[in-house]
DNA sequence: AGACTCACG
DNA sequence: ACGTACGTGAGTCTG
C-alpha cells in the first residue's frame, strides 16, 4: 500500500447525460441564446453544476461518465428499451463538444465505455472506490435508479435545481423513501412499477404504492412470483401473466457493477484547471458571470454590487444650478458616446453586458428649463419609449415617482416627480401632457397597461399608437414569460440593473423608488426605457416575418387602453349583501359539519384530503373497488369519486355540499369584499393579456372570470355584483356558441352550417343527427349527451374522455363518436387536417394568425403527442374566439368614447362582456353593442349575441 | 412550494 | 400499453 493516512478522499462521479438533459429542459421556457444564436442552456447548466460541486464540496477525486456510443446489453435484452425516447435535441448535440472541452479544461477524466451506460460505469467505480477505502463517494445525478447502489459511504448527490437546494441522499433516505430494508431492493420496486421514461414496463396495475407494499411483504420480485397464489383477483392475474416481464424489468433497472474498467485513483485526482482554455471557452460561449466566478480575473459588476451614486456618473450630466448649458446641443441624429471606465470591457457583440459596460447617455432632468427642452425634443419624435417609476405595483395606490423617455438607443432621460406635494406632482405631469396625449407619436413600453393606468390617475389619456414589447413577445412566444429583464438577456445580451439592487430585497421594510434620491433612480429608469426601445427594434422585424405584426397592431396593442379603462372602472360589490350571505353560508356549514362528524363517528378536518380519505376509506370502508389514489399515494377524494359514492353513502353527499359551501365562502363571499377599493366601493380586477397559450385574457386579484353561476347557491354571489348607482343598470352580452360556430366555419361542414343558418338549437340538432331521430323527438337526455359531444369536438374528442363525462362505457362513447363523424364528415376531415398541418408547421394558428407552438406533435411519446394533437384542434378555435371578442371590445370602447356615452365596459369573461350603463342609455347602446359584437369578424355562419339587463349580474343574464 | 380541489368559459 | 377531453386562478393543507 502506497496510500498514507492523509485527508479523507472524497470522490465525485457525475452522470453527464442526466445532468445535461435536466439543464437543457430547465432552460426550455426561457432559452439562453448567445449572440451567435446558439442555445447554451445545457452547457451553462451543466457547467454551473460542475463548478458548484468543485467549489462547495471540494472533492479530492472526480470523474464524469457518459453513456457509451453503442447500444447496450439492455437494448439486446429488450427491444423497446428507451425506444420511445426522443432523438437527442439538436441543441444538446451541438452542446456536447463544448461540454467535453470544458470538462477537459478542468482536467477531469471523461469516463466512457462502449456498450455500457453511465450508471454502470459510475456504479462500478463507486464500489471499487469503496473497496479502496475512499471515505466519501458521491454519485451526482438526478436519477432515482442510483438509489440501489447507496451504502454507508456511497451516496447520491442531487444538484441544486429550480430553487431547490442540493440534496444528499444517504442510505437512511433511500430506505425510508422506498420503504425497504436493503438498498438493493430498489430494483425490485422499479421492476414491479416500471419506468415510463425508459420504457421499462413493470407489471400492469402496479404503481409505486403497490410495489412498496408487495416488496415489504415478499422482499423481491422472484419471491413475489413464487407466492403469486397468495394474491387476489386481478392483481394475481397480472403478476402471473406478466411475471417474466417483471423479472426482465428488474434486470433492466439493475445497474451493473462489473464493467471492465480499471480503477485508477491517480487519474481521478482533481488538479488545477487550464485557465487559458477555460477563458477561451467561456468567452466563446459568452458565459460572463460564470467566468468571473471560476477564473477570478476580469472583475465584473455582479448583482450584489450596488450602484454607487457617490462615485459620480461620468455619463450623467451634472444638473447643478450653475450648469445650464443645453443638453441637446448635439445635432439630432448624432449621439456622442462618453469615454468608458477603463475596466469595462464592452466589446461589441461580446458576452452579456451591463450598464457599466455599454456606452450610454442617461440624463437626469431636474430643472424647469431642461424639462422644457426635453419636451421640445419629445414633440419632434415619431416614436418614443417611456416608462413610469412608482411607489408600488398596485395601480390603485401607487404614486408616480418619475418618468423616463428614450427615442434613440443608448440615450435616455429621467424626470423625477416631486414627492409629498400632490399639486406640484400634477403640475409636472401636466408639463408633459402635450407629448403624452399627442396622437401622432407612437408610445413604446413594456406592459403599457400599467403606465397608462398610473397616468390616468393624473388625468392623462395617452395618445397615439401603442407598441407594447410584452405583447410583442407574447405573440412571438405565447407560452413563455415576458419579463423585461429576461427579454433583455435573451434578445439584447444585456443584463439590466435589477430592481432588487435598487430598492433592496422584499421585506417588511421594503423601500420604494420614492425613498431614493432621483439620481439613484435615474439610471434604472433610463435603462428601462432604453432597453424597451431596443427590444421593439428586435421584435418588429420578427413579427413582420411571421405575419404577426398586424395582429399586434390591430388587436393586442389597441386593446391595452381598453383594458386599462375596464380595470379602472371596476365593478361595484354590495358588501352588505355579501356579509349577510356569509352568515347564512356559515350556518349551513356548521350544520353540515355536525352531520358529517356524526356519520363518521369522529371529528376531523374535513378540509384535509388526507384526513378525509382516511376516514372515508380506512375507517368507514367506503367505496369497495372504486378507491383511487393520487400520484402521491393519497386517497383521491375529488368530486368524481364522491359523487359516485353519494347515492349509497350519505356522508359523501354531505361532504360534497360542505366543499361547495366552503369554497363559495372562502373564495368569493369572504374574499371579494376585502378587495373592494375604499375610494369607489368597487373591485378592480387585473386582466392579464400575456399569460394564456391560446390568446384568451385571464383575470386575477380577484379573478372575476370564475364567479359562480352553475349552482343555485353559487348564483347568489352574482346578485352582489351591482350597478354603480341607482341611475345605472348592468348589461350582459354573450356570444352564443361562438366556438361551435367557429368550428362550423373552419370545417365548412354543410350540416353544421345549415343548423346555424336556420337558427336551430345546435345541441338538439347534433342529437337529432347522432341519434338518428327527427328534431322534434330529441329528448333532454339526448340533448345533454349531444351537448357533451359538441364540447368534446372542440376539445379534440376521445372515447375515453366522452365516456367519463357521460358515465357510459368506452364502447358506447366510441359508437357515438363514430356516428357523429358519419353525420359531420367535414368536421372529421378538418380535425385530421389540423393535426397534419400542425405536424408540418409544429404550430397551430387562429384566423388572425396567432400561433401556438406544438413541438410535441411529432413526439414519439403517445401521451405528449395526444396532448399536442388535441391542442392543434382546440387552440385555433379557442384562440379565434379570443381574437373576435378582443376586436369587439376595441370597437365598442371606441364607439362609446366617440359618442361620449356614460356606458362603461366593466368585465370580459371569454365570450361575455358586461357593461355598467346609465338607464337612459340602455335602449340606445344595446343594439349597437350587439351589432359590433356580431360584426367583429364575420364568419360563414351568422353570429348570435344574447343581451340582458338587470339590477345585478345574475339578473342581467 | 406543491398537491389537491373546484370555481368559470 | 399507456393515459386522455381545452383554457384559466385561488384557497387550503401539508411537508
Amino acid at each position: 500500500m502506497t496510500d498514507t493516512a492523509a485527508a479523507p478522499r472524497k470522490l465525485f462521479l457525475l452522470d453527464a447525460f442526466a445532468l445535461i438533459y435536466r439543464a437543457h429542459f430547465a432552460f426550455s421556457k426561457n432559452p439562453r441564446i448567445n449572440s451567435k444564436g446558439m442555445n447554451t442552456g445545457a452547457i451553462l447548466g451543466f457547467t454551473n453544476t460542475l463548478v458548484e460541486v468543485l467549489q462547495k464540496e471540494k472533492p479530492t477525486h472526480i470523474g464524469v461518465a457518459f453513456d457509451g456510443p453503442k447500444k447496450t446489453f439492455r437494448h439486446e435484452q429488450f427491444a423497446a428499451y428507451k425506444a420511445q425516447r426522443q432523438a437527442m435535441p439538436e441543441d444538446i448535440g451541438t452542446a456536447l463538444p463544448y461540454i467535453k472541452q470544458i470538462i477537459q479544461a478542468f482536467d477531469i477524466p471523461i469516463l466512457i465505455l462502449d456498450g455500457f451506460e453511465a450508471d454502470d460505469v459510475i456504479g462500478t467505480l463507486a464500489q471499487r472506490a469503496e473497496a479502496h477505502g475512499f471515505e466519501e463517494i458521491y454519485m451526482m445525478t438526478p436519477d432515482k435508479d442510483y438509489c440501489q447502489l447507496v451504502t454507508d459511504r456511497i451516496k447520491i448527490y442531487r444538484p441544486a435545481f429550480m430553487g431547490n437546494a442540493a440534496e444528499i441522499l444517504d442510505l437512511d433516505h433511500v430506505l425510508k423513501r422506498f420503504e425497504i430494508e436493503r438498498a438493493g431492493q430498489v430494483i425490485d420496486i422499479l421492476g414491479l412499477q416500471g419506468d415510463a421514461s425508459d420504457n421499462i414496463p413493470g407489471i400492469p396495475g402496479i404503481g409505486e404504492k403497490t410495489a412498496k407494499t408487495l416488496i415489504q411483504k415478499y422482499g423481491s420480485v422472484e419471491n413475489l412470483i413464487a407466492h403469486v397464489d397468495e394474491l387476489k383477483g386481478k392483481q394475481q392475474e397480472n403478476v402471473r401473466n406478466f411475471a417474466e416481464q417483471g423479472l426482465l424489468s428488474k434486470e433492466l433497472a439493475t445497474i451493473h457493477v462489473n464493467v471492465p474498467l480499471p480503477f485508477e485513483p491517480e487519474a481521478l485526482t482533481l488538479s488545477a484547471p487550464d485557465e487559458e482554455k477555460l477563458t477561451a471557452l467561456f468567452d466563446e460561449l459568452e458565459f460572463r458571470q460564470l467566468a468571473a466566478r471560476v477564473l477570478k480575473t476580469a472583475p465584473v459588476r455582479t448583482s450584489a454590487t450596488p450602484i454607487s451614486p457617490a462615485k459620480g456618473r461620468k455619463n450623467s450630466v451634472p444638473t447643478g444650478a450653475g450648469h445650464q448649458a443645453s443638453l441637446f446641443a448635439a445635432p439630432a441624429g448624432i449621439t456622442e458616446f462618453v469615454e468608458e471606465d477603463e475596466d469595462a470591457p464592452g466589446a461589441p457583440g461580446g458576452p452579456r453586458r451591463t450598464l457599466a459596460e455599454v456606452p450610454h447617455q442617461y440624463h437626469l432632468i431636474e430643472t424647469p428649463r431642461l424639462r422644457q427642452e426635453l419636451l421640445e425634443f419629445l414633440l419632434r419624435q415619431t416614436e418614443v419609449s417611456f416608462d413610469t417609476e412608482t411607489t408600488g405595483l398596485d395601480t390603485m395606490t401607487a404614486r408616480l415617482v418619475g418618468l423616463s423617455f428614450c427615442w434613440r438607443p443608448g440615450e435616455a432621460y429621467y424626470v423625477p416627480v416631486p414627492q409629498d406635494d400632490a399639486a406640484a406632482a400634477q403640475a409636472l405631469v401636466d408639463e408633459f401632457r402635450p407629448f403624452l396625449e399627442h396622437a401622432g407619436i407612437t408610445k413604446v413600453g413594456q406592459n403599457l397597461k400599467y403606465d397608462l393606468t398610473i397616468l390616468k390617475h393624473y388625468g392623462i389619456r395617452i395618445g397615439g399608437p401603442l407598441f407594447d414589447t410584452m405583447l410583442a413577445h407574447y405573440l412571438l412566444e405565447p407560452d413563455m414569460r415576458h419579463n423585461m429583464d429576461v427579454l433583455a438577456e435573451t434578445y439584447l445580451h444585456y443584463t439590466p440593473v435589477s430592481i432588487t439592487e435598487l430598492i433592496g430585497p422584499k421585506g417588511k421594510k421594503q423601500k420604494t423608488m420614492a425613498d431614493l434620491p432621483p439620481a439613484d433612480v435615474s439610471d434604472y429608469a433610463c435603462e428601462d426605457a432604453d432597453v424597451t426601445l431596443q427590444l421593439k427594434h428586435v421584435f418588429e422585424p420578427k413579427l413582420q416575418e411571421l405575419g404577426l405584426l398586424k395582429l399586434l397592431n390591430d388587436v393586442e396593442n389597441p386593446l391595452v387602453p381598453v383594458l386599462a379603462d375596464v380595470e379602472y372602472e371596476g365593478i361595484r360589490i354590495d358588501s352588505a349583501a355579501m356579509g349577510e350571505y356569509s352568515a347564512q353560508l356559515q350556518g349551513y356549514i356548521t350544520e353540515l359539519e355536525q352531520q358529517i362528524y356524526a356519520a363518521a363517528g369522529q371529528e376531523f378536518n374535513i378540509g384535509s384530503p388526507k384526513q378525509l380519505g382516511e376516514v372515508l376509506f380506512d375507517k368507514l370502508g367506503l367505496g369497495g373497488g372504486k378507491i383511487r389514489k393520487t400520484k402521491t399515494g393519497q386517497y383521491a377524494t375529488g368530486e368524481e369519486i364522491l359523487s359516485v359514492l353519494a347515492p349509497d353513502n350519505p356522508i359523501a353527499g354531505l361532504i360534497l355540499e360542505y366543499r361547495q359551501l366552503t369554497k363559495l365562502r372562502s373564495t368569493y363571499v369572504e374574499a371579494l369584499p376585502q378587495l373592494v377599493c375604499e375610494a369607489d366601493g368597487r373591485v378592480h380586477t387585473s386582466f392579464n393579456q400575456a399569460v394564456t397559450a391560446t390568446g384568451r385574457l385571464s383575470s386575477t386579484n380577484p379573478n372575476l372570470q370564475n364567479i359562480p353561476i352553475r349552482t343555485e347557491k353559487g348564483r347568489e354571489i352574482r346578485k352582489a355584483f351591482v350597478p354603480r348607482d341607482a341611475g345605472h343598470v348592468l348589461i350582459a352580452a354573450d356570444y352564443s356558441q361562438i366556438e361551435l360556430r367557429i368550428m362550423a366555419d373552419f370545417s365548412q361542414d354543410a350540416t353544421m352550417i345549415e343548423a346555424f343558418r336556420n337558427g336551430i338549437d345546435i345541441h338538439s340538432s347534433t342529437a337529432s343527427k347522432v341519434f338518428k331521430v327527427p328534431l322534434s323527438e330529441v329528448d333532454s337526455e339526448m340533448r345533454r349527451k349531444a351537448k357533451t359531444v359538441n364540447f368534446g369536438i372542440i376539445y379534440g374528442i376521445s372515447a375515453f374522455g366522452l365516456a367519463q363525462r357521460l358515465s357510459i362505457s368506452r364502447k358506447e362513447a366510441a359508437e357515438i363518436i363514430d356516428a357523429y363523424f358519419e353525420e359531420f364528415p367535414a368536421v372529421k376531415k378538418f380535425m385530421d387536417a389540423s393535426i397534419n398541418q400542425a405536424r408540418e408547421q409544429e404550430y397551430a394558428e387562429t384566423l388572425l394568425g396567432r400561433r401556438r407552438y406544438l413541438r410535441d406533435v411529432n413526439s414519439r411519446n403517445a401521451t405528449l403527442r395526444g396532448f399536442a394533437e388535441r391542442n392543434a384542434i382546440n387552440a385555433p378555435i379557442q384562440g379565434t374566439a379570443a381574437d373576435i371578442i378582443k376586436i369587439a371590445m376595441i370597437r365598442i370602447h371606441a364607439w362609446l368614447a366617440a359618442e361620449n356615452l356614460g356606458t362603461r365596459m366593466i368585465l370580459q369573461v371569454h365570450d361575455e362582456l358586461v357593461f355598467d350603463a346609465p338607464k337612459a342609455e340602455v335602449d340606445y347602446v344595446i343594439p349597437r353593442i350587439k351589432e359590433l359584437m356580431i360584426g367583429a369578424l364575420p364568419l360563414s355562419v351568422p353570429m348570435e349575441v344574447e343581451v340582458g339587463t338587470g339590477q345585478n349580474w345574475l339578473q342581467a343574464h
